[in-house]
DNA sequence: CGTCTGCTTGAATGTGGTCAACACACGTGG
DNA sequence: CCACGTGTGTTGACCACATTCAAGCAGACG
């Protein structure tokens, strides 16, 4: 068993309001204040350490989270053990809709992660007589569904470094959704995490990673990279 | 240019009350009469023949369409022409919601197809104030985003043959909801179709149907497969 | 008939995988 | 302090699976 740092605590001084930066990009971003008070009063705030799971595919889905803090992976194992990462969680996202009654992914903490988790019934409650609400959840599936039909291109279509560079160029325009724009992009996951996400080992990452770097397109520093020619980089990445 | 068989015409005679065999399956199932009879006045029946286009990537996305009769393929090109198809859409199913005010995908007829189209305005303003509509709505994307996240790991982890095998047993899954079930899978789609869909060339399926077929899991028939033994099928698929 | 188009088959090639060794940064405990 | 774990990432040699390139076949249609 992995060590888990620590256990998943509720925490009551944590006040949406004051603390959650990404209030705007989130699922309850558009609430008045009254209902977003209401709202509020469904949550529980919940931190998970490295590695721990938020939950896990086949599980009843009993809750839906929104990640506020942390980057979480989602993946789907195959019986033999094979992963696929089907996308990193950043703040602001919202996990745990299923199509079913039970959750069609698994997602974990990568590093230390701070989630608003909601039991499934009263979040429906809630949503279903707000259009508003709707609309919003609407828009974020839409929205991965357009990312998973990129990955999908990239997984079929794309030779390893087209791979890894559409990887790096598509994750520095999520940080910067978030952080601003930035030379240095910072690689939270590990080198296992990347190949499993674009259908790679990890030798193929590694090894593109330094081709890139000997093609002075980046250079590799601790947890990230720096990306030394945008414009070629994009070309080599572009859609 | 490929042969346009028929140009789109719109057909006033058609009534969804009467002809619409994939109603209960549709974006409009649940509505009631009175509603259902507004919601028809903004239709518009379309028809389209073999290849011909319902939409095309990076487009502005004016319409939406629910598809009542026959195949579509939806699928992202690349610059230089490599195509991945993202899914084969089957009577009942919802398309053209994109994340921007653009088409994120292209969508062609198959064979002969009919569609309810719907502009955009209308339609979100029609949907904008029924949550049972909305709720719908977030049925199909949810749906869809799993369909899309198993398709990710078939293309991310699976070898060619568990790719063809995982197609042919999804396919027919599919085939059943509309048709119910049989052992003959009809697969209107051509082999390059399938190859971009599994990503792989089409040599390699056409070899891997025929390996499929001297292992004597299936028998290749004109436009389709017969499926002689569907647990041993079934274990190749696999999830 | 001849010419399409779609599909199959064969032989050669190459990209990415497999297996193995090694480097390096962390611990922890002697 | 160093020896010794472990986990993570890099690199090399070899190999296999799927691709590429090329030819051939069957059916549809003029």
């Amino acid at each position: 068993m992995p060590h888990l740092a620590f256990p998943s605590t509720s925490l009551d001084g944590f006040k949406c309001e004051t603390h959650c930066a990404v209030r705007p990009l989130a699922i309850c971003g558009e609430l008045g204040p009254a209902e977003h008070e209401e709202f509020e009063r469904m949550a529980q705030h919940v931190r998970y350490g490295p590695k721990e799971a938020l939950f896990s595919e086949d599980e009843v889905a009993d809750s839906v989270y929104s990640l506020i803090e942390g980057i979480a992976r989602l993946y789907k194992l195959l019986p033999d053990g094979r992963r696929q990462i089907i996308g990193f969680a950043l703040p602001g996202d919202f996990l745990g809709m299923a199509p079913g009654n039970r959750y069609s992914f698994s997602a974990d903490a990568i590093g230390a992660v701070t989630v608003c988790k909601f039991f499934r019934g009263p979040f429906l409650r809630f949503i279903e007589n707000r259009p508003q609400m709707l609309l919003r959840m609407n828009d974020f599936a839409t929205r991965e569904l357009s990312l998973a039909q990129d990955q999908m291109l990239l997984l079929g279509r794309r030779s390893a470094e087209e791979k890894v560079a559409a990887f790096l160029v598509a994750w520095r325009e999520r940080l910067a959704r978030l952080d601003g724009v930035t030379k240095t992009v910072s690689l939270p996951m590990g080198r296992q995490d990347i190949a499993d996400f674009l259908g790679l080992t990890i030798e193929t990452v590694s090894r593109t990673f330094t081709k890139l770097e000997r093609e002075k397109l980046i250079v590799i520093v601790p947890d990230g990279v720096r990306v030394l020619d945008p414009k070629r980089f994009d070309a080599l990445a572009a859609a």
